[in-house]
DNA sequence: CTAGGGTTAG
């Protein structure tokens, strides 16, 4: 016989069934025939009923703490496991917090099987709800045999992938995959966009072999979406390959993303053939470029030492009626300063007020640290008063470097730690970058005691050192011959896992030789060339015009050897000194070997 | 609901 498919017989169940059949058989209507089925009018008799006690567990655990420790004591456990109660509870609530956390309870006392319903009802609402998080965390605790609809699993992909939750997607595919349904080329599609958002190329390529293996083909979209992620991974030629194939295979790309990616990589390996190619493309594919295009163009130029150019691109979309917009006077004001044309990027400063732009806090940005780039302090310090006084504004811990670092770049370290200050007194967190700026600006004026309390303040905070904060440290203790304390801090660097930069290697040996310490130059000029890096000429000559001056003549011949053997010649003053001492040496077999030096290369 | 672009050190 049929049961409605959540009747459980409990004791209230039972009453239920008791009253429904005494009511019915007063009104003459035979009980029996149909004593396990209830009608819909039944069923919302036996709903009403649970609605009170229902009422009352879900106010309970929206209000009490710790109802799980309680709440068996209260209300009878068929009641409170049966699944029409169960159903009428996560009908009723309407957090969703909540009632996960009701469903966890029951299963810590009951399988979850048993209210498939429930499972369902709540499952599909957290999708529609566009709960993601909450929904792919439910899907993930329910039984493996809890099968979603398709519809919800695709919706639950999508909101997902819109919220950057894509790893989670994962789960949802697989799930997909355990039913035997394939998901549609846009559900993919929009875990692919998904993935890129988040960056994350690793996902994106293992979503479109999985879609790959569903049979699923790309569609124009997916070709959009393949050539943004080759872009992000430096792909460029492949990008443009696939860009080729899929035109010629007939399917017209308007993802006007993907060709200002493409536009932007050619930019960056300068290839300007090839940009003035795409941009073609696009026209010939009704996808004619647009201000990102070209503001990936300037920004393109500008970034590779070609800003002149970026300037004049600037100016004939100007001149062909194109009005730029706040991003790319922006951009352009960069691009301006950057190549030191204050001038000019003053100029624009103006035109997109004129405009009717307002300098937001990018261009305030770009604007101030050009003026500071070019000396201009005082102007920097009026735009950074402007800008505090704008009531959209709200300080940054990069305005605040940026002005940090203005002030140390015009040796103006009282007003860097002003600054430093002033961050902290507000709260902000300085970054590494803070930290390094102000490292760098007490190294340039000889503070070098300040510079190394910083260096401590920022181990002290817990930030990671980058070379960025050694290098100058070490480069200002050799310069002022404090080698002793210069290698600590090597020591130090070493201890952390940073890797110095070549030219730290160089301080260091330059800083010996400044001690007359040749033996020790050479001994780190050794560890150099035994890690594959390439010294500069000048430091072989100042190491060998040392070796040479403290007698240590086959140590100067060996540095020589190794120097011709990286294609240097020795500079004339090296030179002098070496055969100075050579002869004075009375060395005859040194001068021999020079000579054997000097013909082998 | 309707993308995607710009800033600080080295």
């Amino acid at each position: 016989m049929a049961r409605p498919p959540h009747y459980h017989s409990s004791i209230i169940n039972l009453l239920t069934v008791k009253q429904q059949l005494l009511k019915r058989s007063r009104g003459g209507f035979n009980p029996f025939d149909q004593s396990r089925h209830f009608t819909p009018d039944q069923q919302q008799q036996q709903q009403d009923h649970f609605t009170d006690t229902a009422r009352q567990v879900c106010e309970i655990i929206r209000t009490r703490p710790r109802w799980e420790q309680t709440i068996l004591s209260q209300f009878p456990s068929q009641t409170l496991f049966d699944p029409t109660f169960v159903d009428q509870i996560i009908n009723h609530q309407t957090n969703p917090l909540l009632s996960l956390r009701f469903l966890t309870w029951i299963r810590t006392h009951q399988s979850l099987d048993q209210y498939p319903n429930s499972c369902h009802a709540f499952f599909d609402r957290l999708v529609q709800s566009n709960a993601s998080k909450a929904a792919h965390s439910l899907l993930r605790s329910l039984p493996p045999q809890f099968a979603p609809k398709f519809q919800s699993l695709e919706s639950l992909i999508q909101s997902l992938s819109r919220d950057g939750r894509v790893e989670e997607t994962l789960d949802v595919f697989s799930k997909l995959n355990s039913i035997g349904a394939t998901p549609s080329v846009s559900v993919f599609n929009s875990a692919l966009i998904g993935a890129i958002r988040v960056q994350r190329s690793d996902l994106f390529w293992g979503l479109y072999r999985e879609m790959i293996e569903c049979g699923l083909i790309g569609d124009a979209e997916t070709a959009g979406y393949l050539i943004r992620a080759f872009c992000r991974d430096g792909k460029v030629d492949e990008a443009y390959e696939l860009l080729r194939q899929v035109l010629d295979s007939g399917v017209v790309v308007t993802d006007s993303v993907a060709f200002a990616k493409l536009v932007s990589g050619f930019c960056k390996l300068r290839n300007y053939d090839r940009v003035s190619e795409i941009l073609h493309v696009m026209i010939a594919k009704n996808c004619a470029p647009n201000v990102f295009t070209y503001q990936e163009i300037i920004h393109g130029l500008c970034r590779n030492g070609m800003g002149s150019e970026g300037f004049r691109v600037f100016g004939d979309l100007k001149r062909r009626g194109y009005a730029p917009d706040l991003v790319m006077y922006t951009t352009m004001i960069d691009g301006l300063c950057k190549m030191g044309r204050i001038g000019d990027a003053r100029k624009l400063w103006f035109e997109l007020i004129r405009d009717g732009f307002a300098p937001n806090e990018y261009t305030y940005n770009v604007f101030i640290d050009g003026n500071f780039k070019h000396g201009n302090v005082g102007e920097a310090k009026r735009l950074y008063e402007e800008m505090c006084g704008r009531e959209w504004f709200r300080l940054s811990v990069l305005n605040c470097n940026t002005m940090v670092s203005g002030f140390c770049l015009n040796g103006r370290m009282d007003e860097a730690c002003e600054m430093f200050e002033g961050m902290l007194e507000k709260g902000m967190e300085p970054d590494v970058i803070t930290y390094n700026t102000m490292i760098q600006g007490f190294c340039k004026v000889g503070k070098t005691v300040e510079a190394v309390n910083m260096y401590g303040k920022l181990i002290e905070k817990g930030l990671r050192p980058s070379p960025a904060t050694y290098t100058p440290m070490i480069q200002a203790l050799c310069d002022n011959g404090d080698v002793k304390e210069a290698i600590g801090l090597w020591n130090d660097m070493q201890c952390r896992g940073v890797e110095p930069l070549v030219c730290t290697h160089e301080y260091i040996i330059n800083g010996l030789c400044k001690q007359g310490n040749a033996g020790a130059g050479m001994e780190w000029m050794v560890s150099m060339l035994q890690n594959k890096l390439r010294p500069l000429r000048k430091t072989f000559d100042g190491l060998i015009e040392c070796l040479a001056s403290k007698g240590l003549l086959d140590d100067a011949l060996l540095a020589l050897h190794y120097m011709f053997g990286m294609g240097y010649v020795l500079g004339k003053p090296a030179l002098n000194s070496l055969l100075g001492q050579l002869c004075k040496d009375d060395s005859f077999r040194a001068s021999e070997r020079l000579e054997g030096i000097l013909d082998g290369n």
